[in-house]
DNA sequence: GTGGTCTAGACCACC
DNA sequence: GTGGTCTAGACCACG
């Protein structure tokens, strides 16, 4: 069984050290893990008060998140009952159309790879690694 | 010719849109620029007033973004000068420990492909095409 | 001279009482005047601390405000320099567009009456009284 | 014959979406039915249960919404028959008492037409149309 | 139990 | 000076 606590620490992998606020970094994972698929219409997010005991952070921090989710259309709130994935209408089912969410942070390494003077075998054999290791990581959490 | 202004374009890439702030990106991308082998020590950087005017930014953003790093030693004032690349004694002449500053970036595309379910190959094929693109602009360029 | 106070008060009348919460009072007001033209395209709004002293509320209630009313593009934070009316692309010059966002509001009244057993124009002079005060109020003000 | 089922969605008339709680949307309803007098003394109320499933909103709204009315002696419970709408000693038979309990509603409406720079005509002749159709909606409907 | 609102106060980033 | 983020804690509305 998996509980609840789980479930967030699942969902959410925050890293407090970034720039990126806490609640943008929450909104981008909710957003790229419906649109991969991990994450469907209908299921139940942890609630706000799981998520802040779990990731140790506020509970308004997660309300912000959840809030903007809401405001987006990507969660829908249900009276006393938490946050439900929405349905969202448009579907991106294409990987294509999701790789294109990748892009900007594909573009990024890009230029710190020319900036380090990099060579495009060494940079993409990294990555090939890590993705590689991802997998992995999924293959033997099944 | 290349007046100092195109200097300051080619040497910045400012995303006003990021959250990340300006001054650090002006940071990280002279840091990578020195180490990656672009900027050699005793090359001057463009003044302030060039670089805010070219970028269409605040003055005291890039005297921050000067003044940081010369506190740690990327660049070093010259009287009447401006800004010159100092002469690190470190040196990250190994491609391997270049990348290693690299790997942040590419762990970051690491879980937001897994995020979204992307393939290991259309991330990879990717990522080599803008490699390649950056590669391309840059011969040209010359 | 008008100071940011009067700005303040002037653009945002809040009810504390309402179960409307504050926050978003000021959205939709915000919005009614930028469609109105009350508010146009590149007017500065009042600070965030002028319009929490001003209204004797929090700084963050205001700031709630503007974020939401920047993430739907109606205003556009200027770094450093505050908010400024955005440049919306759709228009609602024709007033029918803009009576369309009044009709919640007149079918409230509408359902109300009906329950009250009002007559129609006992409803409509009464409304017409207020309607003609508040043209009054600003003529005198002009 | 008009079932209980009809009665409820004839008397209250929820919008889930506002931000006005469902329980006190109600209140005002059977107040204002009551100060009208399409609701009498001695009518019955329907169920918490049949309001509720009509209605699809959980009962303890419901029964939160009578409690209030009953604390307020606009409801009496009857035991063994439900809810029954009280003697009131206070009548406001003359409009123009009933037409104050409006006046916020209207007044609502006359800020929001300000703000929206709509002419009065436009918003009376709205408005009228909306008084009529409840009007025919009621004559049709008897 | 759920999320929402507001307050008070601290600290940061940017101009 | 500007807005942004986060925390801590209280209270409300709803189920």
């Amino acid at each position: 069984m998996i509980s609840n606590r789980d479930l967030a620490v699942d969902i959410f992998q925050i890293s407090t050290g970034s720039t990126e606020p806490i609640y943008r970094q929450m909104v981008e994972q909710v957003r790229r893990q419906i649109l991969g698929g991990q994450l469907l219409a209908g299921d139940a997010m942890p609630s706000v008060r799981e998520v802040a005991t779990a990731l140790g952070i506020n509970p308004m921090t997660v309300s912000k998140a959840y809030s903007l989710l809401e405001a987006d259309d990507w969660l829908v709130r249900r009276r006393g009952m938490g946050m439900v994935v929405a349905e969202k209408t448009l579907s991106l089912d294409e990987a294509s159309s999701r790789l294109a969410l990748l892009r900007p942070s594909l573009e990024r390494v890009g230029t710190e790879a020319k900036q380090l003077q990099l060579p495009a075998e060494a940079v993409l054999s990294c990555l090939s690694e890590i993705l590689n290791q991802n997998d992995h990581d999924t293959n033997t959490q099944k």
